[in-house]
Formats: structure tokens, sequence, C-alpha cells
DNA sequence: CTTGACCTATGGGTAACCCAAAGGTTTTAC
DNA sequence: GTAAAACCTTTGGGTTACCCATAGGTCAAG
């Protein structure tokens, strides 16, 4: 109804994201357009940028979309969602250190195998042999499994 | 049949993996069991047992599920997959170091904010605030909209 | 012969969207 | 003024690599 009602689309374009994305948030209840009495199309208020813009931010901070989705629900609410935002982003960063190492090793396993196939024949798989390159490619052994080896 | 034949569980068991998981390769392709006659039973071959453990290498190493099947289908028809193992594995190494890349950044925004937010306040929502904490974090700024800026 | 441990198939859930289809609406252009 | 392009709607399915619940059949032990 405002001057200021904004369609799905266009929305989208002034937050740069795509139409699919906004009609994600709105379903998830991140954002609750009116609806035109006529057509039934959403109607975003201005608010709605800022609030799109918001969602964007948290999410490149890590949030997932639940998160952000109890975040606005604090705010709308009249709390301030500070401490869960601080909560949240002191709970996710170890998990992404986590990540992170685990995707280090991963990339050297890689790496390694790659450097170590440099040398090796590619050969036919045989009734034993699938292809040697990955069976030579060490299994990863729990240190917990060999407790005297001092590399654990 | 043979007294090697192994059973859903046993075969999990065995290669330190759940009975789903194996069910689920058994559903995308990558082991084909035979059918006990009489009650339907999935039955596995010991050579499935190598099988799994070079599945589960080949996971480590970063191949999807598909791709590992497309490496067993070739070693299956008696081409050495290799030189494809080689080319996943080369395409899959820079998209993984990019992914760490991604997640180093995230990481440090997540620290940035948290080590900025300590001296910050709380705040109540406000009409233009949702809160400052996410607000006052700087938006990704693409380096092509301020090409004079030298940090680009 | 019952109980518990195992097997089967089916279908739904996860995260954050993307995409297609089928159909109604609005805008643009001739 | 109208026809085509552009946009809107809802529905439902796909992505990854499994996990879990249900309902019901089977098997080993006591």
């Amino acid at each position: 109804m405002t001057s200021s009602d904004l369609k799905v689309g266009e929305l989208a374009k002034r937050a740069d994201v795509t139409a699919e994305t906004v009609r994600h948030y709105t379903r998830e209840g991140l954002l609750s357009p009116r609806r035109h009495p006529e057509n039934g199309y959403q109607l975003f208020a201005n608010n709605d940028l800022e609030r799109l813009n918001f969602i964007q931010r948290a999410r490149k901070l890590g949030f997932s979309v639940a998160e952000v989705r109890d975040i606005l629900a604090h705010a709308d609410q009249g709390d301030s969602p500070c401490p869960l935002v601080r909560d949240l982003l002191a709970q996710r960063l170890p998990q992404i250190r986590a990540r992170i190492a685990e995707l280090e090793a991963l990339a050297q396993r890689m790496e390694q195998a790659l450097e170590s196939w440099q040398e090796m024949p590619d050969g036919t798989p045989d009734g034993h042999s699938l292809c040697r390159l990955i069976e030579s490619f060490p299994e990863e052994v729990p240190c917990s499994a060999e407790p005297s080896k001092p590399s654990c």
C-alpha cells in the first residue's frame, strides 16, 4: 500500500539476493510480508530491506538461518538479542576451527597422495587391487589403537 | 552360500561403519550383494569387505560417493581407474583449498566481531537497530566496487 | 517358544537454498 | 488495445551422505 512497498523481486534486487532466497526466508519466518489484498502478491516494507541486510550480515558471521530467526524473534519481542548473538558466535567459532583443521588434514592427505602417486604405475585392476593408488594409501590409524607410538 | 558370506550388520561391523551406511552404498550401487534365496537377506562376499575398505579410503581422500561409484565401475569393467582418480583429486584439491580459505576468513570475521564487541553495550532494539553488534559489522565490500582503494 | 537381536522396505529428516511446472498478473511496446 | 515479456503465485522435487522411525519378517539362545 505504501509507496515504499516492495515485491519479492524488488526486495531481492536491492539486497542482492535471489527472489528464491527471499521466499525461503519468508517461509522460514525471518520475514513476514503483508499481502496485496487483490492479487496476493507479497508486500515488503522498507523496514524489510534493513532486515534482509541484517540477515545477510548475520549469515556472513556464520549464523544459521534458524539462529538468525531466533535472533530476530528476540529483537521483535523487544529483548536485546545481543547476549544470544555473543553466545552463538562463541559456540560456533571452535566448530569452525575444527572444521578448518579437518579440511586442512584432508588437503594434506590429498597432496601427499598426488605426490607419492607421481612415481607409481597405473596398473589394471586384478582380483586383488582396484586402484593401488588408493589402496596404497595408509588408513587412518586412531592414536588409541597403538598407545606405544610416541607420535600419538 | 559361501562360508565367507556376510549379512549387512556383519559387514558393517568389520568395516567399522553402520549398517545404514552399508545399505546406503548398496542403494547407490557401490556394492551389489547377492540375496539369500529364502529370506531375502543381503549376502556380501568376502570381496565386499575389501571393497568397503576401499570406499572408506577413497572417502577419506575426499571423493564423493558418486565419484567412488564411478571409480569402482571403471575397475569393474577391467579398466584402470587410476587416471580418473588422479584427475578427480587434482580437481578437488583447489576446491578444498578455496573452502579452507573461506572458512578461515569466516573465523577471522567471527573473532574480530567477538573482540570488538567486548567494548560495546548490548542495547535494546529500537526502531533502527536489531542488534548493533551485528549491524556495526562491516559488510563485505567487493574490491571491484572501489578500485581506488589500494588495499584491494 | 518366547524374547531379543537382527533383517527387510518405505518414507521422512537434515541445511540452505535452486529449479521446474502450471497458471495468474502486470508491465511494456507496438 | 492488446499481445508478449516479465513477474508473481504455489507445489513439489533435487542437492549430500547418511540417520532414524515404523511395521513387519527372521533367526539364535535359553
